[in-house]
DNA sequence: TCGTTTGAGTAAATCGTTTTAGTAAGGAAT
DNA sequence: ATTCCTTACTAAAACGATTTACTCAAACGA
C-alpha cells in the first residue's frame, strides 16, 4: 500500500512534494520585487527604514505563504558565520559528557548556536582527524569534553577538565585540591585512617591531578597511601566493570583498608560490588567515595558518598566562554583557567571507621 | 601575562594568525592555474584525466604547504547536500538517548555524516520549533529520538520508538509484544501471580504500548492487574525520583503484590528504593524488572532483571534508515515499521514467589 | 526654475566552491 | 591544407543569501 509523500526527488536531492522550498529570489519574483528589498525587509535593516509598511506587510505575508526559509548555508557563506560549535567528546554514554553537553546546549540555545558533536572513542586516528573535520565545517569555536586538544588552536577552545596549559586554549576545570580535601577530610573525619585508591585510567585528563591531590590531601593527614593501596583503572568501558576488576585486584594484595576512593561513581559502584563479593559491606566493613554525582549515584544502593562535580555548569560555562570570545567580550589569551567548585555529597556509603581498626 | 595566538580578529570574524584560511582561488593565484583547474584535480574528477601527473603534483604539494581545506559551506551549498543530519531528543543525560545517539554517530561518521542535536525538553514551543530550525540549516533528514514527529516529513524522517502511523516517517520499535511476553512470562514462571506494573510518563512515546502489551500479556495467563496495582509516572526528571514516588503511592494503596514491571530502569531503581525503605527486600519478598538495559542496570545492588533494548543497535538502524533513503537505496514511502526484539536479561531483582504467597 | 532631498526601491558584487561549456595550441589523419 | 583529435587548461554561471552602491521619480526649498 503506497503511502503519500516526497513523490519524487530531484536529481540534486531536494525535495519535491507540490512545492519545492522557496527561495528569496522566487519569493521575490512572486511579489514583483527584488531580493534585496525583502532581504532588507525581512532582516530588518536599517536601510529598510524608507520602505513603505505597506509593502512590509506583502512581503511578510508572502513570506508566511510559501513558507519561505532562509537557506541557512547561503546566508552563513556571505556573513561568514555558522553560529556553530563542535564538540568533541570521547563517548556520549558514559553519563559524563551528556551530562557536559546538557550545560553546553543551554548555554547555546538561547544564542541562536547549534553544535555538531564528534566522539572520538579514545582513538589516536579520530583525535587527530576531528578537529580537522569540525574545522572544515566552518564551526566558530571547539569545545573538548574530558579530550586533549591536539590541534592548533587558531580559533576559540575550551577544554573541559583540560590541564594543560596551552596558549590560546581555556580550560573549565574543577578545584581538585578542594575536591580532595572534601573526600579525605570526610574520610578522616569518620576516623579512617587505612584510605585506598582507584586511579583513572591513563587516557583521562582528570586522573593525575585528582591522584596527586588525594595523595597530597592524605598526607596533610599524616595518611600515606602506600603502593598497595592504589590501584589504577584499566580498559576504557564506560561500565563499572573496570572498578570492579581494580577493586578485585586492590583486595587481592591483602592489604587491609577501611575507605575507598574512587576515581568516579561509574568506578564506585563496581568497587561496592567487589567488595560486598568479598564479604564486605559498605558502609559497615568499608567506606566508599565516588566522583562526579551521577545521575544514579543517589539512587545506588547504598547511595553513594560522592564529590559533585558541576558537570552541566562545566558545559555552560564552556560554551559562555566560546561565545563571550566570539562577540569580543573576551580576550582568548586572556586567563586561561576558570575553576568551578566541588561539593561533598554525603549519602550513604560512607561511615565511622569499624570499631575493630 | 599575554599569551601567543591570534593576534587579530577581523571584523568578519575570520581569525588571521599569520596565514588566514586560505581558499581555493588564493591557492589557485599562487601556482598561477585557475580554481576550476584545481578543483578537478582535487576532487578528482574525471574531467582531471587530461592534466598532467606533474600539475597534479604540484597542486596537491601547494594545498598542503598551505594547509588548504575546502570550505564545506561553500560546498554544500553549490552541490546542495550538507551531509548532515538533525537529531531531536527529549534530553542528553538520561541515559537513553544518550546510548541512541551513539548508535546513530556509529552508522554516519563511517559515511561522512555529521549531525546536529537539539533537545526540546518535553516544551511544546521547542517541539514546533526545533525541526524547522534544523530543515533552515538544511539537515537532510531528521531523527527524532522518542519524540512525537509534529511537522511535515518533506525529507527522510526516522522516528525512534515512534508509534504514530505518520506517512513518510519511518518508526524503529521494539516488538513490545515479545518484551511483555518476556517479563510477565518470567514473572509466571517464577509463580508470581500478583503483578504490579509501573505506567511511563504521558510524553514518552513507549508508554501505551508497552502498558497494553503487559496488561494483554498478563491477561493471557489469566492474571488480571487491577487498577490498584498500576501506578502512572509523573514529573519529567530523569531520575528515580519518579519511580521511587509512583511505588510509594502503590504501596500505600494496600494491595499486596510480589511482583513490580517498572516502565524502565531509571525508575526500577527508584522502586527499589522504596521498596527496601518499606521493609520488603528484593527479590526475597518483591521481584522487579526494569526495561532498556542502561548502563548500571547490572551493577545496581540488586543487579537489575531487566528487558533490554538494544538502544544502540536501534540509533545505528535510524540513521542507516536515514542515509539509504537519501542514497535511493530505500523509498521513504516503503515498510513503515523497522522492528528490532527485546531480550530478557535476568539478574538479581528477580525471584521465586515468596512461600507465603 | 533649478538643485537638492527624500522615498522606494534595484543592480551587481560577494562569500567559496563546483560544474558546464568552452578555448587555444599542437599533432595526426585525410 | 584542411579537418579533427587530444591535451591542458579556463571563463563564467550557479548555489542562495547579504550588502554596497547606485537609480529614478517625486517633492521640496529658494
Amino acid at each position: 500500500m503506497p503511502r503519500k509523500r516526497r513523490e519524487k526527488t530531484e536529481p540534486n536531492g531536494r525535495t519535491v512534494n507540490g512545492r519545492t522550498a522557496v527561495s528569496l529570489k522566487q519569493l521575490a519574483a512572486h511579489l514583483g520585487l527584488s531580493p534585496t528589498t525583502l532581504s532588507l525587509v525581512l532582516n530588518d535593516a536599517p536601510s529598510a527604514s524608507s520602505i513603505p509598511e505597506e509593502t512590509k506587510k506583502r512581503i511578510f505575508a508572502a513570506a508566511k505563504e510559501l513558507k519561505y526559509r532562509p537557506n541557512y548555508l547561503a546566508r552563513s557563506l556571505r556573513v561568514q558565520r555558522t553560529h556553530t560549535l563542535g564538540v568533541l567528546v570521547p563517548e556520549l554514554s558514559d553519563g559524563y559528557s551528556a551530562m557536559v553537553l546538557n550545560g553546553v546546549e543551554a548555554a547555546l540555545t538561547n544564542e541562536g548556536f547549534f553544535y555538531l558533536t564528534a566522539s572520538h572513542l579514545h582513538r589516536d586516528d579520530l583525535l587527530e582527524k576531528l578537529p580537522g573535520v569540525l574545522i572544515e565545517r566552518q564551526v566558530e569555536g571547539i569545545i573538548a569534553v574530558d579530550t586533549p586538544v591536539r590541534f592548533e588552536p587558531n580559533l576559540p577552545v575550551v577544554n573541559v577538565s583540560g590541564h594543560d596549559e596551552i596558549p590560546g586554549v581555556t580550560n573549565v576545570i574543577l578545584n581538585h585540591q578542594h575536591a580532595a580535601e572534601l573526600g579525605i577530610g570526610h574520610f578522616f573525619d569518620l576516623g579512617h585512617r587505612k584510605i585506598a585508591v582507584l586511579k583513572g585510567q591513563t587516557f583521562s585528563s582528570d586522573t593525575e591531578i585528582r591522584f596527586d591531590t588525594i595523595m597530597k590531601a592524605a598526607l596533610d593527614r599524616a595518611i600515606p597511601i602506600g603502593k598497595k593501596l592504589q590501584q589504577q583503572l584499566e580498559g576504557d568501558l564506560p561500565s563499572p566493570e573496570v572498578g570492579y576488576a581494580a577493586t578485585k585486584k586492590l583486595i587481592a594484595t591483602g592489604e587491609p583498608f577501611t575507605a575507598l576512593f574512587a576515581f568516579n561513581d561509574i568506578s564506585a559502584i563496581g568497587a561496592i560490588r567487589a567488595l560486598e563479593e568479598d564479604g564486605m559491606r559498605v558502609p559497615e566493613d568499608v567506606s566508599v567515595i565516588g566522583f562526579d554525582d551521577i545521575y544514579g549515584a543517589a539512587f545506588h544502593n547504598p547511595a553513594l558518598t560522592t564529590i559533585r562535580q558541576p558537570l552541566f555548569e562545566m558545559g555552560r560555562l564552556a560554551a559562555k566562554t566560546v561565545l563571550q570570545e566570539l562577540s569580543g567580550e573576551r580576550n582568548g589569551n586572556a586567563e586561561s583557567v576558570l575553576n568551578v567548585e566541588p561539593t561533598l555529597i554525603i549519602r550513604q556509603s560512607t561511615a565511622r571507621v569499624p570499631k575493630a581498626h
